[in-house]
DNA sequence: ATGGTTGACGTTCAA
């Protein structure tokens, strides 16, 4: 069964309902995962979505922060979440498909400014969030499953426009990257946009903060795509949607799709 | 050295 997955941090879903649903007309992924839809779940207009096709969804929300939900045209059923570090926050929501696929939706805590958990709780909490996704998959390896979301990390050098620069930046920082590959390691999750493009800089979020972003293009790859290992080799087709994140009143991440083959 | 922008909520926090 072939199908089109995409994931896209909305940065509010009830805002951006438009452009969601323009995504959905022009692309037609056949599952949508969206991260930060800062809506509690009886608020989200999915409505808007079944008139396009979505008509399976599952969500978790709370009011003004975070926030996951998968839209789908194929029928899905709630296969559960977790609340890793015990933030209590809506920041993971599983869907099972018919075949038993399993989808993970992450919204991956950011983390705050300062790169240090003596200094800064936020920093800790990210740490301990990815540190029991680590746990978690290594205990119980993944089969038949795939792995999106805003992680907020940039794993690889090229996945931020200067490597150095961002060194002590949270998202790049040694302590974060490592802790994510140890994650996907533990798993045996393969990173598939970087399987379909191994080369070369490629960036997911571009700072609201930079004017110009399209042409500063100090960017960075924080949105994934992984796949258990069993699956990795029906994936394909991996695209970053950068021109969604010049439309207008856009989010500030760009929409990672894939395709699998199952 | 630190500002720059955005969204939800409510007169500030998080990203």
């Amino acid at each position: 069964m072939p199908f089109t997955l995409a994931t896209w941090n909305i940065n509010s879903v009830r805002l951006r309902a438009d452009l969601v649903a323009d995504l959905c007309r022009a692309e037609a992924p056949d599952i949508l995962c969206l991260q930060e839809c800062k809506s509690p779940v009886d608020k989200i207009p999915f409505e808007t979505f079944e008139a396009l096709g979505y008509t399976h969804s599952i969500a978790r929300g709370q009011k003004g922060y975070n926030g996951v939900a998968i839209l789908s045209k194929l029928p899905m059923e709630d296969a559960g979440h977790f609340d890793f570090a015990g933030l209590d926050q809506a920041r993971h929501v599983a869907g099972r498909l018919d075949d038993g696929t399993l989808i993970h939706n992450f919204y991956v805590p950011a983390g705050g400014d300062v790169p240090d958990r003596e200094r800064n709780v936020k920093f800790g909490q990210k740490l301990d969030f990815v540190e029991e996704m680590r746990t978690h998959f290594g205990g119980s390896r993944p089969e038949r499953s795939i792995l999106v979301g805003d992680l907020n990390i940039a794993p690889r050098e090229d996945d931020v426009w200067s490597h150095k620069q961002l060194l002590k930046v949270v998202s790049h920082t040694p302590v974060e990257t490592e802790a994510l590959t140890a994650a996907q390691e533990a798993g045996g999750w393969v990173d598939v946009t970087r399987k379909d493009i191994p080369e070369g800089q490629l960036y997911s979020w571009w700072s609201y903060r930079s004017p110009n972003w399209d042409a500063a293009d100090k960017g960075r790859r924080l949105d994934h795509i992984w796949a258990s290992p069993d699956i990795a080799g029906s994936a394909g087709g991996s695209r970053i949607l950068r021109h969604v994140r010049g439309w207008e009143k856009p989010s500030d991440h760009a929409p990672v799709f894939a395709t699998f083959d199952l």
